[in-house]
DNA sequence: ATGAAAGCGCTAACAA
DNA sequence: TTGTTAGCGCTTTCAT
């Protein structure tokens, strides 16, 4: 003889059949609507308390045709500046009631997957691109979508998005005139191929052409990764053996040049200045104490989610486009 | 006058009217069942191409009381280790056609939610815990649960879990032999607070007991942060300045410990040796150049999505723990 | 303020 | 091999 099995998980039915109430009525509590009365309110919440009862996402969502999730989609979990720029969602899309579910393009990549399609079968209603698929991923998607953290996506592939973005041209006039300020001349720097690299060689190259000096730019064309970091500087170092001070892509990258330095017997800050950019968990290591842009990724986060919530509500203004301002983190990298 | 609203997606009865079968016969394509005539299936794939058709996970998941997704706790997005060990899972979850969702503790913490309770609203059809979760938080949960990574939680809070997790003691072994090799005597240890690094200290002092040493080990109550290993390190030197090696609990310690060098004078390998343990991104990058102990994530990954498959299939089963044996990678910190 | 009833899009017996 | 028919647990009019 089996004993009754009894782990079926509680629904609405018996939590209203415990309360003695309708279906109808612990919907409503559950909702938090106004309308109910006192009593009936805690009969409702005790018999939720006594049953262990959890509402069910999927009846829910299928009820409702939405999910209250959106899915964030990043570029890499290699890349900590994801982690406070989903801080900075969630401040403010947790409060609001909305889940959020994470993917990581690499991943999703290697496994063959469409990430955007996995967040489109899961019925979210919103989504947030931190990173840059390739344009025929994000084609014709149709629920609300907005770009946080890279610019380039938005005007081309996704015209209707909104985009919130860090001023990455003004972070990287920000690491250039720290440098000059410093009284450096000869500043090089090491770039990437990235959306977000070009923006700060932009800045880079504005401060040097306003204060009359020569820009001087390598690897446009590589990853921005601590291994390529290293190449470029070793390149750099090697063709213009004069330079005082680097600015980086990134602070991986400036990691990189910090061990092309070592192996030319130079160091930082005493023979070259280096500046990086994101002000990653790394650039703190006291080991390395790197000056870096901070782009405030968890404000990027939480003006996005903003901006989600505020086009969910009204679907058909304008797209939007803010674009947040980084300051500079000085570290013993460029200063004793 | 308004267009007729036409992005309604379209249901399985579109994509069987399309096709002129039942839906019955749709359902079945979509999930892959042999009993279906060849035109037939080929009809309904043509419809659902033409639909543009994509499943509702919700109402699937209503109807068959499943998901196919598992929910993988974290602990911390910061600390990279989670990719790999992620990574090691999809590869094998993916192909089995389970879909994977990411938790993390800390950020979820941060906003006052049960992550377990998420997961179990999201009808997860089974949990993998890569963290060392509060034990009420773990209590009754009604569904499957591997613990990956981390070996504490399993026996005592739940004893009905399998466990698939690294060797730390013979990691901290492996890194304290390392070490004796390479004719070191005076050898320390920098330990932290967790389950994991009390494992590697049990190594560590295994391995000099049976050398005739003596151990010497700082920091077991502290945080296994950069920082922390900063401090430990700085104590450690104060008070034994004639150490020659260091085995640190984890890569990011060993940073910590490489300022607390740097600070007195010293380098590695030079003065002091130091060994790290994950190896961690942070162990590669040139300037650092940490050896350290690499307890492939990726595999206890792999390895805990199996368990976590069998236990699906076979749920009375006996509870199963597996240990992955970590292996050293040498790096400059240790070799010149 | 509360209840009745009709789905939401799919799965899973069961029939045919 | 294919179609019919009940639901799954919830939301949401519409009554009352």
């Amino acid at each position: 003889m089996t004993t009754g099995d009894n782990r079926a998980r509680p629904t609405i039915y018996d939590v209203a059949r415990h309360a003695g109430v309708s279906k109808s009525l612990v919907s409503l509590v559950l909702r938090g609507e106004p309308h109910v009365s006192e009593p009936r309110r805690r009969a409702v919440q005790d018999a939720i308390d006594a049953l262990g009862y959890r509402p069910s996402r999927a009846a829910s969502a299928l009820a409702s045709q939405r999910t209250r999730s959106v899915g964030v989609l990043i570029d890499d979990f290699h890349n900590p500046w994801f982690v406070e720029l989903l801080a900075g969602l969630r401040s403010v899309l947790d409060p609001a009631g909305y889940t959020v579910t994470v993917a990581d393009l690499q991943l999703e990549a290697a496994s063959g997957r469409n990430p955007v399609d996995g967040f489109l079968a899961q019925h979210a209603d919103a989504l947030v691109l931190a990173a840059e698929p390739a344009p025929e991923l994000v084609r014709d998607i149709p629920i609300p979508v907005v770009v946080a953290g890279v610019r380039e996506l938005g005007p081309s592939a996704l015209p209707r998005a909104d985009v919130v973005a860090g001023d990455d041209e003004h972070g990287g006039e920000l690491a250039t005139r720290h440098l000059l300020d410093l009284g450096h001349h000869a500043i090089a720097h090491i770039s990437g191929r990235s959306g977000p690299a070009a923006h700060r060689r932009r800045g880079y190259e504005r401060v040097m052409r306003e204060a009359g000096l020569e820009a001087v730019v390598v690897g446009s064309t590589l990853e921005t990764t601590e291994a390529e970091g290293y190449a470029a500087a070793q390149e750099l170092l090697a063709s213009a053996p004069s330079v005082t001070a680097i600015v980086a892509s990134n602070d991986l990258m400036a990691v990189g040049a910090f061990a092309a330095l070592r192996e030319r017997g130079l160091s930082a800050p005493a023979d070259v200045a280096v500046v990086g950019y994101d002000n990653s968990p790394l650039a703190g290591y006291r080991y390395l104490a790197l000056t870096s842009v901070d782009p405030h990724s968890r404000e990027i986060g939480a003006e996005a989610a903003r901006t989600l919530l505020a086009r969910l509500e009204n679907p058909e203004a304008p797209p939007r486009r803010a674009l947040i301002d980084p300051t500079l983190v000085v570290r013993g990298s460029t200063a004793e």
